[in-house]
Formats: C-alpha cells, structure tokens, sequence
DNA sequence: GATTTTCTTTTACGCCCGTAAAGATTTGAA
DNA sequence: TTCAAATCTTTACGGGCGTAAAAGAAAATC
C-alpha cells in the first residue's frame, strides 16, 4: 500500500493526525510510546510529509537561509560546509546561496530568500560593496546573523576575526624575526576585513615603533590572485618594493604574489638565499601548497561556523531578538610555514 | 496598503487571480495588454506568490536540483556557478546541495531532494563512491542528467569531458618535446575519470610505440593535493620516478606534487636547469599560480554546464524523457604554461 | 460587420497540512 | 485510590494557490 498523505499514514500507525503533525514538527513533543509507534509505522511505510503544505502554514519554517559573498573562493566554501552541517544537525534545513561577489545577486538572494520564510539566516555578506539599506531591511523582517564581514547595524549578531589580533600578531613575529613588513593591499578592496587589517596593521607598527609601509595597488573585485600576481610583477619588475618583507591582506594575494616571485626568480623564504619574506592572512585551504608555502594567520573557522549557528537557532529557539547587537570575534592563530 | 495575497494583488490589479495565477506561471501565457497591466501593479504593489502554496498542487515545480559531489572543490564551484545562472535565466530557481565527497550525504541529499519535488536535477555524482542503486532509483523517479562523472544507466543523459581526446592531446605533446610521460594517479581514486584517463594514458602511450609507466600511490579520498605532496614526496626523495616527465591525474594533485618538488629543490618545468616536467589534467582555477604555473588540458566548463543545463530544460519543457541515454563528451585544449 | 479564435472572468473545488478548542484518555505522583 | 497534569483524539477551519469548466469578452480573420 502506498501512503500518499498524512492523513493514510496517520490511520495507518494508528495515531491522529494533529498528534503525527505535532511529531514532523518535534519529535520530542510526543509522550515516548507515541513516538515508537510512528517511528515503527515510518519504518514500515516510508512516509514523508509535503514539503510544501507543511510550511504553507506553519508560523515559521525550518528553514535557515546562508548566503555567502562568494562559494567560489574555498573559505566560504569551507565555513557553508561547517555551518550547514552544524544546521542538518539541529534538525532544521540549510538553503546554500552564493552572491558570486555581486550585489545585485546578493540583494536578489535575500530577495528570495524571503519568499521562503526562512525561520532565520545566516549571512556573510559581501560587505563594502553591499546594498547595505537592502540588507538592513532584510535584516529587519528575517532574523539574521552576520559572519566573515559586517555591515553596520544589520543582523542580531556579527561573528568574525579579530583583525587586530591576528594581524598584530603575524606583525610582531615578522618584526621580531626580520624585517619590518609592508603592508600589500588593493586600493578597492571589496571587503571591510581589509580596511580592519589596515588600520591593524597601522597600529602594530606604531605600536612597535616602526614606520608603516602601506603598498596600495591598483585593484578593485574579487580576482586576488590575479590581482597579486600582476601587481607583484609589476613592483617587483621595478624593484618598487619599500622591504623585503611583505605581508598581504590575504591569502590570496599572496598567492598571487609567490607565484609573481617565483616567475620573476626571486626566492622567497627564510634561507640565506632568499630576497624576500611573504605572509598573508587567513590559512586559505591552498596555502599549504604554494611554493614556499605561505607563513600565514589561521581565521577560527570552526568556531566562526560553531557561534554563528548556535547564534541563530537560539535566536530561533527562544523567539527573541535579542537586544543589543552583539560582536563575537575569534582569536587567529599563527601558521608558520616557508614563506616568512 | 499592504497586499496579502494573490487575490488581493488580482484586485488592485484588475485582473482576475486564475489570469494572474497562469501569468505567474509563465508570464508569456497571457496577452501582452493583461501582462503589463499586471507588471504595473507589480511595480507599485512588490508582490510575490507564496513559496509554499505555489509548489503544492503544481503538478511540476520550477525548482531543479543541483548536486554536486564536493562544493569545496573549486572544479564543481565553478561549474555549479555557472549552471546556477543558466537556471536562473530559464526562469527556473536553482536549489545547490554538496555531497562533501560522502556517499551517504549524498543519497541524503538526493531524499530531501525528492520531497521538494524537482522538476529535474542535475547530478555531478561522487562516481565511483556513490550509491549507484540509490542514484538509479532517484533518476527513475525524477528527470535526471548526470555531468562530470558518470553512472552507468543512471539518468537521462550524461555530459562530461572527452578524456581520451583530452589526455591524447597531453600525451601526444608530452612526447613530442621531451620524455615521454610516466602516469601519476591515486590506486583508488573516487571518481570513475580517474579511470577513464588511466586508460586514456595507456592507449595514448601504445598509439605513439612508447611503454607506458603508471605510477600508482596509495591514495583515496578527497585530500588530492595532500596526496600529491606526501607521495611525490615520497617518490622523488627515494628517486623512484621512472622519467623524468610525470603527467598527473588531475590539477590537484600536480599542485601537490609540484610543491613537493618545490620542497625538495628539484626544479619543474622546461629550461635547461629543469630536472622534471609536470602536467595536469583539469585547467583548475589555481594551476596558474602554481610555481611554476601549470601545464594542463582545461575542461570545457562552460560547454558541459551549457549543455546539461540545456539537455534538463528541454527534458522538463517536452515532458519527455528520452528515449536513449546519450552521452555529450566535450575536448579539451591545451593550455601550455611552465611546468612543461 | 460577422465569425472564428484566443484570451479572460467567474465559480468552484481540492491540495496537504498547521492549528485551535474541547473533550477523552493516559500518566504519574500524592 | 484519587486527582491533576500531560497527552491524545475529534472536529473543524483556513491558508494560498493550482486547476478545471463554463460563460463571457476581446482580438484576429475574413
């Protein structure tokens, strides 16, 4: 026999039909008994509930939303693959979207995200270049968290790196172990982290007594390795570089920058015969593998994931927005490797 | 004023709700007079259908699935990018899920799938790994079109890369400028085109009257560039390559090995101080950072998401399946850089 | 202008399930 | 055993929309 709705399945396991709803929404709601009936029947019948009538009504779905600025770059597809783990476990159903660096796609996501009624969502936006009044509407009608960059004002929670650590840190070891770092970034960077890491930077040279050496290259978009390599090439062809230590904004700059190096013959690493110290910033899954590979600060991704999940099923879970934006910012650790 | 619903949008609109209805549906089904009327009042009112309500008695909805077994690879992040936009263009909403490279996520996946009731899915499947009888079952009850990897009689069509063109194009260069190649690969690879080029390899090297050298580490998994590095390692510090030519399996694990061969001071690519040539197979988008860059055939992404995208639509519009499972195979183009 | 064709309106029903309320039953503790 | 609390059943309604059929209106054809 085959069941075709909730209703033959409920005759079917011998309980009524609000009491089988009840269990589809929490099967904890159920007194034990009850619930070994149905998990028997559901052994025996392979019913499950339409997707769709049962979320036409309920108050709010268990669907959590996570929009991501860009799945193409593998720290976010790192980060989505924790967060929607940790969300499947919950019991509740990731829906995965990718802005693809846009913001007119990231405006469309929440968009239609919200056709969904998504009980809440997690967001890493695209940041500087997001349709920030978009967002902040959004954010208002949809309980939503925000990871990775912030946007002022949006969401219950932020939940990220401390730039001001973690590139203090990668500072003072560069300082400590040679000479002082430039500093290598776009001019446009798409992404606030990076103006954080600037003024980070800026402030832990200062703080180390040394003069900052900002290297602001031509650049605006998500192409960093490209952007690295030309730009590298570029400075290192007319030997416009301030020292011979380089720290980039991020991993991917500098992998774009090692790869510049090594076309251009200059070693890059700690032995006598290297020229050049490089460092980047967020233990990038590549990074292991460049040549050298890159001495870097590792972004607490689990935990990034981890809180920012807890975060929103609580929200969720208790029905309140909380109130006062909360800011949750993880330590990075260093990575020290061949480069630096 | 706030519009609720459907009928309420009708209303303000002065058109009658099964008339919007079917314009929402498909806006070219009405008469252009009535579909600018109703795109006025969209105008002023920002309606939109319920998700939920929508969905439940369509007999088709316009979701389609996309699977793909390793998000985090940044071959299926741009390929599902580029899939995602072509749904998106037909009207149709994209629905992305990742395998994470588990079998048995990815029959989860492919369960959840089926209560949002697809109108097809597009299936880049783990290949070798996969639930092949789970896989089969899923695509008789949902149109289904396979890419990258294929399984036997699964789907209504597969669309992939000609690896015997593609890794005869290689190997035919290979040995027309230097040693012929020895073949890198996993013993057991996850995907079925491991496979497929292996034999590739060998009938390429017979074709040319050359002897074929495979090389087959210990290996299985997901971790390509990890086991590229340890085994390369492994293999040029016991000097155990057979040549001094190794074309690998795919980019991953040539951005392993060549870092490996980094490591040990052996220098990659083609100059008179070059001890080892190093080819990959794939155009990944980090091959051109590689130090040095990489030499490799590039997959033609666009042409295999262009052609299955197309091949699922069609299948849905027609209401046919065809009869016939036919196979789309693509060439592959040499893209000369560095490494040999 | 008459006729055919195409599109729209009206009316009505059903999809599958969430949810509410009231009464019946079970459970667990006093 | 008694009684209150927890849980279940029954009954009933409604959500927002797809869809079908019949009747009406508009556009296209001649």
């Amino acid at each position: 026999m085959k069941i075709r709705n909730m209703e033959q399945f409920a005759a079917a396991s011998g309980i009524s039909r609000p009491t089988v709803s009840k269990y589809f929404n929490d099967p904890e709601s159920v007194r034990k008994s009850t619930r070994e009936r149905i998990e028997a029947a559901l052994e025996k019948f392979d019913y499950r509930p339409n997707f769709y009538a049962m979320n036409q009504n309920r108050r709010l779905t268990k669907n959590i939303g996570v929009v991501v600025a860009n799945l193409a770059d593998p720290f976010f597809a790192e980060i989505s693959r924790n967060i929607e783990q940790l969300i499947v476990e919950a019991g509740f159903r990731p829906i995965l979207v990718s802005s693809h660096g846009s913001p007119e796609e990231e405006a469309d996501a929440l968009d239609s995200l919200r056709s969904i009624k998504p009980a809440g969502v997690l967001l890493g936006p695209l940041g500087r270049t997001s349709d920030s009044e978009a967002v902040r509407a959004f954010c208002n009608d949809v309980p939503t968290v925000l990871f990775d960059s912030d946007i002022e004002g949006a969401g219950e929670a932020f939940v990220g790196s401390d730039n001001d650590q973690s590139i203090g840190l990668i500072v003072d070891y560069l300082c400590r172990t040679g000479e002082p770092p430039a500093f290598f970034e776009m001019d446009q960077p798409p992404n606030p982290n990076a103006f954080k890491r600037r003024n980070a930077y800026l402030a832990a040279m200062d703080r180390l007594g040394h003069a900052p050496n900002l290297v602001q290259v031509p650049g605006e978009g998500w192409d960093f390795e490209e952007i690295g390599f030309r730009e590298g090439t570029r400075l290192m062809s007319e030997n416009a570089l301030p020292t011979n230590t380089v720290l980039c904004s991020n991993d991917r700059l500098a992998i774009g920058f090692l790869s510049a190096a090594y076309e251009l013959g200059k070693k890059v690493g700690l032995g006598s015969d290297c020229v050049l110290r490089v460092a980047g910033h967020d233990d990038h899954p590549f990074s292991r593998y460049t040549c050298p590979s890159l001495t870097t600060v590792a972004q607490d991704y689990r935990a990034i994931a981890d809180t920012a999940t807890r975060k929103i099923l609580n929200i969720i879970e208790t029905g309140e927005r909380e109130e006062g934006r909360k800011t949750h910012l993880f330590d990075g650790k260093l990575v020290m490797r061949g480069s630096a």
